[in-house]
DNA sequence: GCAGGTGATGTCAGAAACTGTCATCACGGT
DNA sequence: ACCGTGATGACAGTTTCTGACATCACCTGC
């Protein structure tokens, strides 16, 4: 038998989500979290390097969905074609790893805290920067290149958000293609 | 004779500011700003919710003057020309209020901390919403009225960066000008 | 003038978020 | 059987942020 229980930071993620759900974020302490995964403090700290990033530290980060879509697009296709494939595969593999349920529930307490909102944003800028990085390596000018990566995250997160508050029926893929469209109607 | 010096909020931002600058934000404490600006800790914590409001308190902030921008905008112009206007016309009043090398000193700081660019990035997302709920106020429908506000984001930032960084020789409005035509050419 | 209210600040105690350091001890290889 | 490794615990310490109360120049009304 194990010195310990095995999978210690999924205890931890569960509890996060269990707690920061009933009790909220702020009132939720490190300790709590920790205690209730059957770890101490410290070795919460090892695992996630800030309270916040135990709902940010998922095994496939958005980025290289992103990236990967954008390395497969179309050859003749424009910068704003090539981010929203990049954006719709994530889309894709996103809705393989959560259940709509389990993503609107985390979607409802990030929304609920500006602390996790904040690191919400940097991830999502992060994802920005390699989506504009991906289209520079295909030849896109800076310039466009940074512009196709905001109108592509502005795609993604209307589309997430219309996903998870049932505004839409559809499923995350085709949501991304509504948003999609619509964006391609503003211009 | 006061009993204190006059203006102790604006000799915590310029405290703020120099530290962070020649020591870094992580290894500057909120009581290190306090003493320099001749105040105690609680002070500073009474006059900024947190250590990095510090360097986001400018008493105008971008979301009115772009709902402004938004409200004034011409009459039968689309989502994404009111947004643009709006978000020109902060980038007019913001030049009036700080230089570009007050502003590129400040960028590189925020550049530098993960932390600040989080709280940056919060700034932006609410005007982002603010532009948002304003193209809703003129009739624009919610979904159109997302992304272009997540247009006019873009832009702003894209023309921001390309500003303080020197990649463009022209003054912030006209940067702006630029990179909402670049936006247009993409679609 | 002067009594009392007001507001900005100081002082102090304390919770919570992290960080550094060292000890422990199952496990896996030699 | 021995030793290195890696994850964890234990513990002290710093920093961020909050609550409670005291202080005292300034203003206001009388």
């Amino acid at each position: 038998m194990s010195r310990w229980e095995p999978d210690a930071r999924g205890r931890m993620v569960a509890a996060a989500l269990e707690l920061f759900a009933v009790q909220g974020y702020d009132r939720t302490t490190a300790g709590d979290i920790a205690a209730r995964a059957g770890v101490t403090e410290r070795t919460f700290f090892r695992h996630f390097a800030d309270k916040r990033e135990v709902l940010f530290s998922g095994p496939g980060s958005l980025d290289e969905m992103v990236t990967q879509g954008i390395a497969a697009a179309d050859e003749d296709a424009g910068p704003l074609q090539m981010v929203i494939a990049g954006v719709r595969q994530a889309a894709v593999e996103l809705v393989e790893v959560r259940t709509r349920e389990q993503a609107a529930e985390r979607a409802r307490i990030v929304e609920a805290t500006p602390a996790l909102r904040e690191r919400e944003l940097l991830k999502m800028a992060t994802m920005t920067a390699a989506a504009q990085a991906a289209l520079m390596e295909r030849g896109v000018a800076e310039l466009s290149a940074g512009l196709a990566a905001h109108s592509g995250a502005a795609v993604f997160q209307t589309a997430f958000s219309r996903w998870v508050s049932g505004e839409t029926d559809l499923d995350l893929p085709e949501s991304v293609d509504e948003a999609a469209a619509a964006l391609r109607d503003l211009c």
